[in-house]
DNA sequence: CAGTTTATATACCGAACGGTATAATAGGAG
DNA sequence: CTCCTATTATACCGTTCGGTATATAAACTG
């Protein structure tokens, strides 16, 4: 594997076991057999590996959700395809999705809340936008877009979560049916 | 107020805006105007000062859980006085409720962490209790109580985080019909 | 008043922090 | 072979980290 790459993964899991602030740069290139140079030669800063991290998997994301959003269908059909473009993320990069939802719910000032921050907005307005299509299936949502945005993401966020919790070496993959029923949930919650 | 007291009160609010390891004991003393002897008098670390947080609230939050679970009825009245309970605290201290929530969410191997896990771990417990005793209402749950309790808990979490993120001003206090509603959707959850 | 306890400050510790100036090494191109 | 670029290491920078030895001031206790 080539240096870059043997650091970006190595900071991943260090970032991922003890939280972004608790891992210093002499860590993690000790962990990949490096020195400081080299880390700072790819990523300028310690805050540029989480940044090219970061980048660098939602890239991925942002395909597969564009994917997901481009389907024929009702606003059903769109959030189930949306849910199944979060969960093949979870499944193909657990530590990393893990590691953003960390990061997603760290304090407002910390610098590694800040680098997440404009990607995590990004996909929520993505999800508001979804919404706001929908007012013809929904009718009059009263402005409750946003409300509805980060409801659906926190339901699949906290799914995922309990998820990890019930399974965490791995051994069964997320169904169809269990998207499914998730959506379903959610719906029910709107329309009550 | 007594400088013990200011110095909790400094180090809760740098924690919730910084997250616990940006945070350096200097700038909690210098928050309250002290010195770092201080706070070792009255703490002992850095990490003491986040427990002595920790269980102070916890407490608090320990004895309207338990009035809660005192009351007479079925599962759903249970889960309405145990949704209050989570609210009354989150209205009452804000700050330290999504402390609290950034900590859950953080690094398994984070000291803080490990700090707040055994409190975390001890409600968790208490909530599968109250899916426990209610299998003569809900049927054989297939084991599925830890589930229930991870969800409902999960669920209580996101609604007060989105309520944050809808009213950050804190002008209105969260309703009865909304506590109401937010059971019945998990409860629709599980039946569905 | 003398002795003790409680509470606070000054001034310091070694270690670790993020980051860098400089040089050596290696590989390809002319 | 020689130059150039890409990559890596040695050795260091000033700052901040969590934590403490010691002294002092105030408040209680006999």
């Amino acid at each position: 594997m080539e240096n870059r790459t043997l650091l970006l993964q190595c900071a991943k899991e260090l970032f991922y076991a003890k939280g972004y602030d608790a891992v210093g740069v002499q860590e993690i290139v000790e962990k990949a057999g490096l020195t400081k140079p080299t880390l700072y030669y790819y990523f300028g800063s310690k805050i540029g590996i989480l940044r090219t991290l970061i980048e660098t998997k939602f890239e991925e994301l942002r395909i597969s959700v564009q994917k997901a959003l481009d389907s024929e269908g009702d606003i059903r059909i769109h959030l189930y395809h949306l849910a199944e473009a979060y969960c093949y993320c979870f499944e193909r990069d657990r530590e990393f999705y893990m590691l953003m939802m960390a990061l997603f719910y760290s304090a407002r000032e910390n610098e590694a809340y800040k680098a997440i921050r404009p990607y995590v907005t990004e996909f929520y307005e993505t999800v508001v936008k979804v919404f706001e299509n929908a007012s013809g299936e929904l009718g009059n949502m009263n402005g409750r877009q946003r409300q509805f945005a980060v409801g659906f993401i926190g339901t699949v966020n906290h799914y995922l979560l309990v998820h990890c919790e019930l399974d965490p070496e791995q051994k069964e993959e997320i169904s169809r049916e269990q998207i499914n029923s998730l959506v379903n949930q959610f719906m029910y919650g709107i329309f009550s």
